[in-house]
DNA sequence: AGCACGCCGACT
DNA sequence: GTCGGCGTGCTC
C-alpha cells in the first residue's frame, strides 16, 4: 500500500507505533542498543540503507533505518520511501525529524550506526526505480562534477507518477532482425560497426556524417543492430525535431513497441509511462533529449550521441553534466558500443580519436566532395553593385547565388538571433562598440544616437577604443529583418521564417526564401535546398569565446548539409574572412582536420580539454577562502581570480548569476589529464567543509566550464 | 538547512 | 540558584 500523504498511512500506523514503542524502551535500556522487539521488525535484512533526498553537499552519504516486517516485501532496493530525518532525539520523547523521501539502496543485515535506527515512515511505492546500476551510474556523475549523489539522481529518476505506476508495462517483443548495413555503406567502417553491435561486441566510434538527410536513418539503424543482438539501445540527440526524425526511421526498420521517445514534449505522465517501460525492460531501445541519457536500459548494448557540440546536451542543473561525458561512462561502466556523430566534430570527440579510445568512422574524401555543396566565401568589402542587391544589404555575389538558386528551389538563408536589436561594432577594425562606463554593448536607439545596453548611459561621440576608427557598423541583422529586405529584394517568391519561436520542420521543394536562425533550418523536401547564403559570419566568430571558431563551423555545416551537393547543383556563400581557420574548413568540408589543429592548439595552450578545468565563482574573499582550504592536486594551477562581468541587467536572472548589487569573481584551476577526479573530489570536500563550519557564503563550482574565454 | 546541546553572563 | 545568549555539531 502506498499513500503519498498522511502522516500515519493506516495500515502501517500500527506497526511505526509499536517501532517507536521499541525505539524509546531501548533507549532506556542502554544495554542493547539495536535490539528490537523481533515481531515488529523484518526478520532478515532489517536495515535499509537510504539515499535521502536532500542536496546538501555535506550530506552526501547514505543513512541507516530499520524495516518494519510490515514493509518488509515492498522495502526493495530501488524504491522510494519517506523518512524521519534531522532532528536529534535527546530528551526523552520526541516526533523527531522533519519526514523526507528518500531512495533505499540496499537491504543489508546489520547497520554500522552506533545508535537507535530509526524506522521508515513509509514506502512510496514498490516500483524500484533506482537500480544498482542507475545508482552506480549516478555515482559517478556525481564525482566527475564534484556535484551530490541526490542532484544526480534527482535528474537521472523522472517525478512519480502514481495513476501512471499502477499500470502494467506491454510484454517485451523478441529481438528483431539486424538492419541492412543501408547508407552505412558509404563509411568505410560503417557495416562493421554495425556487425560488431549485432554480435554483443561494444565498438567505439567518432562518426563524421555525410552531408544530407540520411544521419537519423543511420543513427537508428545502429540502434537497431543493438536490438537485434538482444541488447538495448540508447540514443541522445539535441532537440524534439531531431527525435522525431530518429524516432520516424527507428519505427520504419523495427516496427512499432521496440522503442520509445523520450522528450520534455511528451507530457511529464507520457513520460514517465514510457520511462517505466524502459526501466521494467519491456522496451530495450530510446531516442531522447538530454535528460534520457540517464534511461534505464536493460542490457545497454550502444549509446549515440548525435551533435555533441549543440549546447543542449549540457543539463542546466546542478551539477550541470554533459550528455557525452554521461553516455562515455555508461559506454564504459555498461560494456556498451559508443557512437558520438555529428556533421561536425569538437575537439573533444577528436580527444577520443587521438587518445585510442575510439576509432573515426568517416567516408573518404570523394564522398564526402560529391555529397557536399560547393561553398564560396564573399568577403563583406565586396559592396553591392545593383540597386537590388544594395537593397538588401547584400553584397552583389551573395544576390547573384540567391537568384539562381531561387530558379531551381528553395534557397536558406541563415542569419544570427537577436531580432531587430543590432549590435555595434567599428567599422574597420570589427571592435564590438562598448560602454565607456560598464563596457556593455552599445545599442542603437530609435533617434538613431546611442546608448548602453546595460547602464543605459547615452554615447554622443563614440570613437573605437581600438583602433580611433569613429564609424559603426551593425554587426548582425536580425531575422525578421532580413527577411522583410529579402522579400522586398524578391517579390515574386515567398519567404518562410524559422526561429527561436516559429521553428518549421520542413519547407516544400519549391523555390522560396527560407530566413533561419542558426539550428532552426528546416529540412527541405525532395533534394535538398538549391543554395543557401550564410550572413552570420561575424557574430559567430566575433564572440571572445574559446569555442567560437569550433561553434562557427558546426551552424555552418548544420545549414549547408541541408542544401544538395554539388554534383546536383548545389552552392553556399559564407559571408566570412576566408584566411580564417573555420572558414578554410567550411570550404574544404573537413570538420575533422579543423578539430584535429584546434586540438593540437589547446594541447600547446593547456586548453580544455586536454587539462581539465573547474571555475570557482563566488564573492571574493569565499573564492580565496574555498581556493586555500582545498586540497588541490599536486600541479594544479590557480587562475585568476578576476571579476566576473556583471550579467546584462535587462535580462531575466539566471540560477548561477550573483545576486544583484554583488560582485563576484571566478578563478579557474587546471589540472592535467587524467587529475579530474582528484580536483572535483577536492573542491568537493573543500566546499562541504566550509559549508559544515558555516564560513562564508556558498560558492559556485563548476566542472568542463563552457564558457571559456 | 533546522535543531538541540552546552558553556558563559544578568535576573526573579 | 535559574533563564537564556547563540557558538558548535549532528542528522540513521
Amino acid at each position: 500500500m502506498s499513500r503519498e500523504n498522511g502522516r500515519d498511512p493506516g495500515e502501517q500506523g500500527e506497526q511505526l507505533a509499536l517501532i517507536r514503542e521499541a525505539v524509546r524502551e531501548t533507549k532506556a535500556e542502554r544495554a542493547k542498543p539495536r535490539t528490537w522487539r523481533g515481531a515488529a521488525l523484518a526478520p532478515e535484512l532489517p536495515v535499509a540503507r537510504v539515499l535521502v533526498d536532500k542536496g546538501l553537499v555535506h550530506l552526501d552519504r547514505f543513512f541507516d533505518y530499520a524495516v518494519p516486517a510490515a514493509m518488509d516485501a515492498e522495502a526493495r532496493p530501488g524504491v522510494r520511501v519517506r523518512v524521519r530525518f534531522g532532528a536529534g532525539e535527546k530528551g526523552g520523547r520526541r516526533e523527531g525529524g522533519r519526514l523526507v523521501s528518500g531512495f533505499i539502496v540496499e537491504r543489508v543485515a546489520e547497520s554500522e550506526f552506533r545508535g537507535v535506527l530509526a524506522p521508515i515512515a513509509q514506502v512510496l511505492s514498490p516500483e524500484p526505480v533506482l537500480t544498482a546500476e542507475l545508482l552506480a551510474l549516478c555515482r559517478a556523475v556525481a564525482d566527475r562534477y564534484a556535484g551530490s549523489l541526490a542532484d544526480v539522481v534527482q535528474l537521472a529518476v523522472p517525478p512519480r507518477r502514481s495513476r501512471v505506476e499502477a499500470e502494467s508495462s506491454p510484454a517485451p517483443l523478441p529481438p528483431n532482425a539486424p538492419p541492412d548495413p543501408g547508407s552505412w555503406e558509404r563509411y568505410g567502417a560503417g557495416p562493421g560497426f554495425l556487425t560488431a553491435l549485432a554480435q554483443g561486441d561494444a565498438p567505439r566510434a567518432v562518426w563524421t556524417a555525410l552531408p544530407g538527410p540520411t544521419w537519423p536513418d543511420e543513427l537508428a539503424r545502429a540502434a537497431a543492430a543493438a536490438l537485434a543482438g538482444g541488447r538495448g539501445a540508447l540514443v541522445v540527440v539535441p532537440d524534439g525535431r531531431a527525435a522525431a526524425r530518429v524516432d520516424a526511421a527507428l519505427g520504419a526498420l523495427v516496427g512499432p513497441g521496440r522503442h520509445v521517445v523520450l522528450t520534455a514534449e511528451c507530457g511529464p505522465e507520457e513520460r514517465y509511462r514510457r520511462w517505466l517501460a524502459v526501466s521494467r525492460g519491456s522496451v530495450r531501445a530510446v531516442v531522447g533529449t538530454r535528460a534520457a541519457m540517464f534511461a534505464p536500459v536493460a542490457g545497454l548494448g550502444l549509446v549515440a550521441l548525435w551533435d555533441d557540440g549543440d549546447g543542449s546536451h549540457s543539463d542546466p542543473h546542478a551539477p550541470q553534466p554533459h550528455a557525452r561525458e554521461v553516455l562515455l561512462q555508461r559506454a564504459v561502466g555498461e560494456r556498451a558500443g559508443f557512437l558520438l556523430g555529428g556533421l561536425s566534430c569538437t575537439v573533444e570527440a577528436a580527444q577520443l580519436v587521438e587518445t585510442g579510445w575510439a576509432r573515426p568512422l568517416a567516408a573518404d574524401r570523394e564522398r564526402v566532395r560529391a555529397a557536399a555543396p560547393l561553398v564560396r566565401t564573399i568577403g563583406d568589402g565586396d559592396e553591392a553593385r545593383d540597386a537590388a542587391a544594395r537593397a538588401a544589404r547584400l553584397p552583389s555575389m551573395a544576390w547573384q547565388l540567391v537568384r539562381d538558386g531561387l530558379t531551381r528551389g528553395p534557397v536558406l538563408v541563415q542569419v544570427p538571433r537577436r531580432g531587430y536589436a543590432p549590435r555595434l561594432a567599428c567599422e574597420r577594425c570589427r571592435e564590438p562598440a562598448r560602454c565607456r562606463a560598464c563596457a556593455g554593448p552599445l545599442e542603437a536607439r530609435a533617434a538613431g544616437d546611442l546608448a548602453c545596453a546595460w547602464c543605459g548611459r547615452e554615447e554622443s561621440d563614440w570613437m573605437c577604443a581600438e583602433c580611433g576608427g569613429a564609424r559603426l557598423r551593425a554587426q548582425v541583422v536580425g531575422a525578421r529583418r532580413t527577411a522583410e529586405e529579402l522579400g522586398r529584394a524578391f517579390p515574386a517568391v515567398p519567404v518562410r521564417t524559422s526561429g527561436r519561436d516559429h521553428v518549421l520542420a520542413s519547407v516544400p521543394a519549391t523555390p522560396a526564401l527560407v530566413v533561419s536562425t542558426p539550428g532552426a533550418e528546416p529540412v527541405a523536401e525532395g533534394q535538398g535546398y538549391a543554395a543557401a547564403l550564410l550572413l552570420d559570419g561575424w557574430a559567430l566568430l566575433g564572440r571572445p569565446d574559446l569555442r567560437a571558431g569550433e561553434e562557427a563551423l558546426r551552424r555552418w555545416l548544420g545549414a549547408a548539409a541541408l542544401v544538395r551537393g554539388q554534383a546536383a547543383g548545389g552552392a553556399v556563400a559564407v559571408i566570412a574572412e576566408p584566411t580564417l581557420r573555420p572558414v578554410q574548413a567550411l570550404v574544404r568540408w573537413d570538420p575533422v582536420g579543423h578539430a584535429v589543429r584546434e586540438l593540437a592548439e589547446r594541447a600547446e595552450l593547456g586548453f580544455p580539454p586536454v587539462s581539465r578545468m573547474a571555475a570557482v565563482a563566488g564573492r571574493s574573499d569565499d573564492v580565496a577562502g574555498l581556493l586555500r582550504a582545498a586540497e588541490l592536486p599536486a600541479g594544479a594551477e590557480v587562475l585568476g581570480p578576476v571579476p566576473l562581468p556583471v550579467p546584462d541587467p535587462g535580462r531575466p536572472r539566471r540560477p548561477g548569476d550573483p545576486p544583484p548589487g554583488e560582485v563576484w569573481e571566478r578563478a579557474l584551476v587546471r589540472v592535467r589529464p587524467g587529475q579530474g577526479a582528484a580536483l572535483a573530489a577536492a573542491l568537493k570536500a573543500a566546499r562541504a567543509a566550509r559549508l559544515v563550519k558555516r564560513e562564508g557564503e556558498a560558492v559556485r563550482v563548476r566542472i568542463d566550464p563552457p564558457d571559456l574565454g
